[in-house]
This record gives structure tokens, C-alpha cells and sequence, in this order.
DNA sequence: TCGTGTCAGATTGTCTGACAATCAGACCAG
DNA sequence: CTGGTCTGATTGTCAGACAATCTGACACGA
């Protein structure tokens, strides 16, 4: 008699919203790399207590956007290369495994991935903004690990995803080859409803790791200091 | 002219310290899953106070060993047979994904495994306790991941493998056939020497999909109240 | 010049105490 | 039996405090 169990309303907690704030901050860019957040600061700049703030910043850490050093407070996560192959190898991992399953998995989970990749095309056609193109593309790639239908796996790849949008936040590389991206990746189902799936996956392993490597690039150039540019004194 | 970067002091705080305890409560059965973990009793029952309690509970949250519901506190973890198989197929992704890429994989992953599996055996031979037992098991599968060189995705799988031990809290089944398991490790590491990478995959996929069985109906079998039996009145 | 104490300021880690909002269960009215 | 109301318990959030620790500057001596 009962229908509603799907019915909840989303309870926003403080700690949800200055999460939230900071997430956004982030992804925009607003806050370069490697910035210490301080916990005061940022109280009163909320207008939030302490306590709320260290919450929030627990649970930034615990996604892997912030770095805690002990007694040195929390830090923006840079991302070195070494963290960006480690991220890379993860989402190969974990999309190329979804892929494999494709014939085996439900079908709403295989309806997502074309979903998905029609409305990345559409964004793609009808010049969306550069975020709005990052979500949808991200969508795509989140929708081929929803292929494997185990929901821990899901959160890791949002949580991987996240990692590198802020690597990414003011490099926005996505839009000048929006329409290559989508090209790729209907070629990838195209595959998959023949029922080719070696080859969808090792068109995905080449798709990936074009992306790792045009990650690098853009992250060497990106920032003020280069990376691996040492001079010995 | 500076060699000292690998000596790090293990800081320990006091949050820390709080959400070891609590681990290993929950670890070793000491409270049943479903018990609610109240702020106050816990403070002053380790003579903390309620911040830091606070700051651990999110900590295992963060973790899945418990959960958090709004204004209601937070509970640990009950796994329900659905949460077991979607834990068993992250972890099935994950290892063999490391197996697969057992090729190309590091000589030092490589031999990761077989120590692990030398480990193992040794302990099911000299008739090791059951926790060193399921410790020297679940090192094994942690090998496997460790193929992949991803170390986000070995994290993942030592907070899949938490899950799991929390679960199988008080069933301890691992002793009366490590034996066996060790076996079937050892079939599975032949298997990889001898280049049969295929094979490998395939001896692994039955022995998780084994396990998750097994575990399924341990779980069944060990609470005081059947999952799937309910009365209706 | 270089390495070594020392000191002040800033920041974190932790504690104490407080209070409104919310929830669970009892209790009561219809 | 259904629908209110009350009460105690618990969480979410806040404010303020203090010791421990880090950072950077500065002075001192070899």
C-alpha cells in the first residue's frame, strides 16, 4: 500500500553546503593549486563556525581534493604526473571493465551509455558552454563504468572524475575537440551493439590513453612554475 | 646532498587513535552490525571528547564501515546480500584487472604475488591463527590489485576488503578450507609463470564468484535474525 | 659565511560547555 | 485504531579556550 519509498527530501547540512562551496570554488578555479585552506579563514569568510569548516574539509580529503599535512592544515592537491597516471591507469581500469561486461549487462545500464553519448553529441552540436560540455562528456565515460552496475565502483570513478576536473579547472581543453571526442566515442558503441567488444575496448584503451597524454601536456603548460624544469644552483 | 626523505614519524592523533579502536571493535565482532554508535557514550567511554569522536565517526563513514543518517546518528554498517554482491564484483573487477595486465606488470608486483602466496601458505601449513589467516588471504588479493600500479585502486580494494571483514566478523570460515584456497592460489599463480594469462582470468572469475557465494550464505546463516525470512502477520 | 639557539606569531588539535532542531516513544483524545 | 501532544535523548552547530606545533626572523658563535 505503500509507493513512496523513493520519496526523500534532500537534508542540507551546514557542512553540506560549505562542502559544496568549496567543491565549486575548486572546479571553477578559484583557488589555485597547492592554497592552503585555513580553517578560521574560511570560518568567517562562511560565516560558519570552526568546527563546521574542519567537517567539510574531512570530507574534501577524504575525496582526495584537498591533502591534510598534520599540524600544517589542508592544502588544495596538486597533482603531480605521477598522480595523474595513477588517476588515468584507475579509469582505465575501471571503464575498460565496464565495457568488457556490455554483453552481459542490463540493458538500462547499455541505454545509459547511448543516452549519454546522444546528449554529449547534442551539447557538442548546439555549442554548450565549456562546462556543460565537461559534464556531458564525463557523463559518457561515467555511464560505461555503470556498465559494471556495482555502486562502489561508480563512486570511485565520480570520485576519480573529480580529481581530474581539478587538474583541469582553467585548462578546459574539451571544447576545441568536442566533435573529435564524440567521433570517438560513437565509434566505441557502434562497436558494442555489433557486438565487437574487443575492439570497442581497445579503441577505449587508445582513447584513454590519448587523453593521459594530452592531460600531461596540459598540465605542463599550464601552470606558472613547470614542473620538471629544475635548475641546479 | 639530503637522503632522509623516507624517515617520516608515524604521527599519531588523537582521532586516529579513536578510529583504530573503533576499527578493531568493529573488526572483532565486538559490536553487532546495526548498533548505533552514540557521540557521548563513546566520548567519555575513551575519555575523548565529542569533536573528536565526531571527526572519527566520519572517518568510518568515510569508509563504509558505518553510516551516517541525518539527526538519526550513525549506525555500523549492516551489509545486505545486494551490497555483498555489488562489494564482490568491485573486487572482481579489480583483481582481475590486475591479473590481466600480469604481463606487463612490474617484476617487483609480480613477485609481490607470489611472496604474498608463499605467505599464505606458510600460514596455513604452521597452523596460524584465524586472523593471521584471513590477514595472509586477503594480502594475497591485495597482490593482485597491486598489479594494476594504481595505488588509488588498491586503496579501494583495502576499504572493499574492510567491508567485507566486518561482515564476516564472527563467521571466520577461512580456516577449515585455507588449505583449499591456498591451492587454488597456487593453481592461479602457475597459470600466470606460465604465460596463460586467459586461463588465469578465468580460474579467478570462479573463484570469486565461489567466495561471494559462500559469503552470501555465511551471512545468511550467521545473524540471530534470517535476512530473507520474514513472517507476515 | 654558515650552522645553531631562541623567540613571537600563526595555525592546528583538542577540549568544554552551550543551545536549537530533530527524532523516538509514551501518553492521550477522539 | 488513527491522529495529536509531550518529554527525554541525541544530533548539528556554535563560541571560546588552551596546549602543541610549525614558520620565519633574528641573534649568536665558530
Amino acid at each position: 500500500m505503500n509507493d513512496f519509498e523513493t520519496l526523500r527530501l534532500a537534508h542540507s547540512s551546514t557542512v553540506d553546503r560549505v562542502v559544496e562551496e568549496l567543491r565549486r570554488a575548486l572546479f571553477d578555479g578559484e583557488v589555485e593549486a597547492g592554497t592552503p585552506l585555513r580553517e578560521i579563514a574560511l570560518a568567517d569568510a562562511m560565516g560558519v563556525s570552526r568546527s563546521t569548516v574542519r567537517e567539510a574539509l574531512a570530507i574534501l580529503v577524504a575525496e582526495g581534493l584537498a591533502t591534510r599535512e598534520p599540524n600544517r592544515g589542508v592544502h588544495v592537491t596538486e597533482l603531480d604526473p605521477e598522480a595523474v597516471h595513477d588517476v588515468c591507469t584507475a579509469r582505465a581500469v575501471l571503464e575498460i571493465a565496464g565495457v568488457r561486461r556490455w554483453p552481459e549487462a542490463a540493458e538500462p545500464a547499455r541505454q545509459a551509455c547511448r543516452d549519454a553519448l546522444r546528449a554529449f553529441a547534442e551539447a557538442a552540436e548546439t555549442g554548450a558552454s565549456p562546462a556543460e560540455l565537461t559534464a556531458a562528456h564525463l557523463a559518457v565515460h561515467r555511464a560505461f563504468v555503470g556498465l559494471t552496475e556495482s555502486s562502489r565502483l561508480v563512486a570511485l570513478a565520480e570520485s576519480l572524475t573529480a580529481e581530474i576536473r581539478l587538474a583541469l579547472a582553467k585548462v578546459d581543453r574539451i571544447r576545441r575537440n568536442a566533435g573529435e571526442q564524440v567521433h570517438s566515442h560513437g565509434i566505441l558503441l557502434d562497436l558494442l551493439d555489433r557486438g565487437d567488444v574487443a575492439g570497442a575496448v581497445s579503441e577505449l584503451g587508445h582513447h584513454l590513453e590519448h587523453a593521459e597524454t594530452s592531460m600531461l601536456t596540459a598540465l605542463d603548460l599550464a601552470p606558472d612554475v613547470p614542473g620538471p624544469g629544475r635548475i641546479d644552483p
